[in-house]
DNA sequence: CTAGGGTTAG
């Protein structure tokens, strides 16, 4: 860029006028080149032109992660030569700046020390506690605010699908809409505010609360860009609705860019349609020119983890290396070793890990403890539960998956030692909690729960099911899983209430004989868990999607979508 | 209209 002719004009407003132009042209430069704002603003000062009023809301926003706290720093010290600290576009400006590199405690001194707090201001502080994980802290704030528009909603909407509060998420968009709780006007949401909702409805499993989203969204014509398109996508694949995934998805057109095509393909991946998934990656980057990123091969790679694909697992990691230069991160790193892990190649596995740039971190070990249960590899799994533990000691699933392991081939001596270690570590096991959605309400169920206003009923109508699927499928319990040492009578009983089973009993009371049920899961489901799904498909007529903490299992007569290989 | 606040895939 020439910026020449800018040093001959005279007039001393007109020139930081310009100079400001300039450095709002090169905001988008964010190497330390001659031409990032950075560079521009010193060549200013050189140039003896002194800023003004709009030369910092300028130059502040190209200061945003740590590593540019120090010339932030420095930046602040110029405002205050300058004497510019009482503008309030310049203190949100500089709010903003600390909060987005990482510095909550500056970005708070700025605002307290702000004589007008202006909306603007307040939504700021909110954000950047909300973006700092502070949900609470923000909530505190939001609620001492003197006013709230759109913006301010949807910062702490965000605040709390980020921390992963996603119903806290939900119940806030409601109090949004009831003029009663927002003591001010009626708000209504954009497509700001949307997409984090649709985000929070993915997570929990909320399809008729997302359906409700996109409703209003039609309703009130909001454009559908890629943005609010993504967010659809993810929440019906989510929600276990692939069919209307594609169809926004679709509808996209040629508005699909990375992370459209990216949320799609991990979306194919977690539902277990590898070749569809493939086929979308290859329409993607050669039909239309999209280049994939990181999180583009973490689906494609799930997909192949997913598959059992060994091969492509293989090719695709090449391909992401060699064709399109990205760096493999522990993530990419962590489907391979899996991926080895289940075919048995324990030893590719682990001359993978070796040469692996970074630490392997407890994903990894995770990994290579989920893949090598598979085929109960004891040795492979302990070895990595040792690694595991010595990173993250209170980590309840590494110690789980062990015991299963144990539990599966018998070494019951194994597994109290495992229980009994717990115990002294204080480590508790993450219940099983399954949910569904009924209404538009969401039903929780905890493993052996009889919480529930119809505890009594769920457990009658679980009895009635396991009889006859007993007496009519020759249903019996699959108890390898057991973690106890219990006769066959009691580990049929332990297994006869977890969570998933106390959910589909309820639906099968609640719901209308046909219609598909819908269940969430926190942990991986079990053998046993899975049989009785697939068995309830058949004998009940009932197609039933659960959604584990890993993929997606779409039983449907008497079989299931991962073809029993999870 | 030279200026400040918020969104999606993992």
């Amino acid at each position: 860029m020439s910026i020449t002719p800018i040093f001959h004009i005279r007039h001393l407003k007109l020139e930081s006028f310009l100079w400001n132009l300039i450095i709002r042209a090169t905001l988008h430069n964010h190497n330390l080149s001659p031409h990032s704002p950075i560079s521009v603003y010193l060549r200013m000062r050189r140039h003896c032109v002194t800023p003004d009023f709009h030369t910092f809301p300028f130059l502040l926003p190209s200061f945003h992660d740590p590593t540019h706290l120090p010339l932030g720093q420095r930046t602040h010290a110029q405002i205050l030569l300058f004497g510019l600290h009482a503008d309030p576009f310049v203190r949100t400006s500089l709010l903003n700046m600390y909060s987005s590199c990482g510095d909550l405690a500056s970005a708070q001194r700025v605002f307290d020390h702000s004589l007008s707090k202006d909306l603007p201001a307040w939504n700021s502080v909110v954000n950047a506690y909300a973006k700092a994980g502070l949900v609470d802290a923000a909530r505190k704030l939001f609620d001492e605010m003197p006013e709230r528009n759109v913006i301010s909603w949807s910062c702490l909407i965000n605040g709390y699908v980020a921390c992963g509060r996603n119903r806290e998420a939900l119940d806030l968009f409601r109090d949004m809409q009831s003029p009663g709780k927002n003591r001010a006007a009626f708000v209504r949401p954009n497509e700001f505010t949307l997409s984090a909702v649709l985000s929070a409805c993915g997570r929990l499993g909320a399809l008729e609360q997302g359906e409700w989203v996109h409703a209003y969204v039609d309703k009130y014509s909001v454009e559908i860009d890629v943005v609010l398109g993504t967010s659809l996508v993810d929440m019906y694949a989510k929600c276990g609705s692939l069919e209307r995934a594609k169809r926004v998805f679709n509808a996209l057109g040629g508005k699909k860019d990375v992370k459209a095509y990216s949320a799609m393909i991990c979306c194919l991946a977690m539902h277990g349609l590898t070749e569809e998934c493939f086929q979308l990656f290859s329409e993607m980057t050669t039909v239309n020119n999209i280049n994939p990123n990181s999180v583009t091969f973490v689906g494609v790679l799930g997909a192949c983890v997913h598959g059992g694909l060994i091969d492509e697992g293989r090719s695709y990691f090449a391909m992401m290396i060699e064709r399109f230069g990205i760096t493999p991160s522990i993530h990419h790193y962590g489907c391979m070793v899996d991926l080895y892990g289940r075919a048995g190649l324990v030893e590719e596995a682990e001359s993978l890990i070796a040469s692996m740039p970074m630490e392997p971190d407890e994903l990894i070990w995770g990994s290579l403890l989920s893949g090598s249960r598979m085929l109960g590899d004891v040795k492979t799994c302990e070895a990595a539960l040792k690694r595991l533990i010595e990173l993250d000691p209170m980590n309840s699933g590494a110690y789980v998956l062990l015991s299963n392991v144990y539990a599966k081939t018998g070494r019951w001596i194994e597994v109290k030692r495992i229980r009994q270690e717990m115990e002294v570590k204080g480590i508790k096991k993450v219940p099983g909690c399954s949910s569904v959605e009924l209404d538009g309400v969401i039903y929780e169920f905890v493993v052996g729960d009889e919480s529930q206003e119809e505890s009594e009923g769920i457990y009658a109508m679980l009895d009635e099911v396991m009889q006859r699927l007993r007496e009519e499928a020759g249903y019996v319990s699959d108890t390898k899983e057991v973690l106890r040492d219990l006769d066959e009578e009691g580990k049929a009983k332990a297994l006869s209430y977890h969570s998933e089973k106390l959910a589909i009993a309820f639906c099968l009371m609640k719901t209308r004989p046909g219609t598909p049920v819908r269940i969430i899961k926190n942990l991986r489901i079990c053998g046993d868990c899975h049989l009785v799904m697939k068995m309830i498909s058949k004998l009940y007529g009932r197609e039933i999607v659960v959604r584990d903490c890993n993929r997606f299992h779409h039983f449907k007569d008497g079989s299931c979508s991962c073809r029993d290989y999870w």
